[in-house]
DNA sequence: ACTGGATCCTGCCTGC
DNA sequence: TGCAGGCAGGATCCAG
């Protein structure tokens, strides 16, 4: 799936044009994703108000003028594109349909869910895996909603901390690459992005999470380290309009731009990327997740 | 209490 | 060219 960065991509491309627009109609095309739709999900969804588009973690937040906040994840593969009345009346080109201008690319056999817009505009959820879901989850549930409760801090927030991550590792005999990938401690980060932050901070993803810890389970320098290369490589992707490999879109249904800066991911057999480090980058697996990382200086 | 592994599903790439 | 097998950005559940 789309890691934070892209989920974050997704948020503000779809922002301008779902604030304040009504549903007017919301086609299901089956009965489910992951998880079947809540009951009468596209009746509870027609004449509501978006007022507001958040993100938490890798979930984004549609707040309904009727208390309720439609919650999307977008699993592995799960895209929007938008549809936009097209005033100038340029039909031309292969990205047209009707007389709408069509942005996906994805092939229409999986668009399985369309929010049909008083403005005209329509909104298509495509999503060939169908590991994304959609919720709907009254605006005070949210918190305690067993979605939520356990999840870790935003890492591009304050609360991400040198001492907050010391004392979530402190003893913690998982190994680096699964306690960052693990949502109860930091919220959003994925595969990638853990392998990039890794890399920058010059720490193995085979070492143990404890070695986060100093003595007490304070901060020590490796923590000190870390926290500022996982809030830049995030920012950096999100500048970058998140990475693509093979799934990812953005709403025009563009690539993202991240992957060609990552350093270590997708990598296997190259030379190390660092300055002064000879090593070459090695792929391994860890919980059955492909590991890239440069064992020569990430220690 | 923590951990790794299996699982949901489809598409694409690689190698025989 | 065809096909089988492996692999993919996630998150949950379960057994050990």
């Amino acid at each position: 799936m789309p890691e934070l960065p892209e989920v974050e991509t997704v948020r503000r491309g779809l922002a301008p044009v779902l604030h304040g627009a009504r549903f007017e109609r919301v086609e299901l095309r089956r009965a489910g994703l992951r998880f079947p739709f809540p009951e009468h999900f596209a009746q509870r969804l027609e004449g509501q108000t978006v007022i507001g588009l958040e993100r938490r973690s890798k979930y984004i937040l549609m707040r309904l003028s009727g208390g309720e906040v439609l919650v999307i994840h977008l699993g592995m593969t799960g895209r929007f594109s938008v549809a936009m009345p097209n005033r100038l009346g340029n039909t031309t080109g292969p990205s047209t349909l009707g007389d709408y201008v069509y942005g996906s690319g994805a092939d229409p056999k999986h668009d399985h869910v369309v929010l049909h817009l008083d403005s005209r505009a329509s909104i298509t959820y495509n999503d060939p895996r169908r590991f994304g879901f959609m919720l709907l989850i009254g605006d005070g549930e949210i918190a305690s909603h067993a979605l939520f409760k356990h999840l870790g801090v935003e890492p591009l927030s304050e609360a991400l901390s040198a001492a907050y991550v010391a004392s979530r590792a402190y003893r913690r005999k998982a190994d680096l690459k699964a306690f960052l990938m693990d949502q109860r401690h930091v919220a959003g980060l994925g595969n990638i992005y853990v392998c990039e932050a890794l890399f920058r901070a010059h720490l193995s993803p085979l070492a143990a999470a404890s070695r986060l810890a100093g003595r007490n389970g304070a901060a020590n320098a490796r923590s000190e380290a870390l926290v500022p290369v996982i809030r830049a490589v995030l920012s950096e992707a999100i500048t970058a309009g998140g990475s693509t490999l093979r799934d990812y879109r953005n709403i025009e249904g563009g690539s993202g731009q991240f992957q060609d800066d990552f350093r270590v991911y997708g990598r296997a057999g190259q030379p190390c990327v660092r300055k002064g480090c000879d090593g070459t980058v090695r792929r391994s697996v860890q919980s059955g997740r492909s590991t890239f990382w440069c064992p020569k200086c990430q220690k």
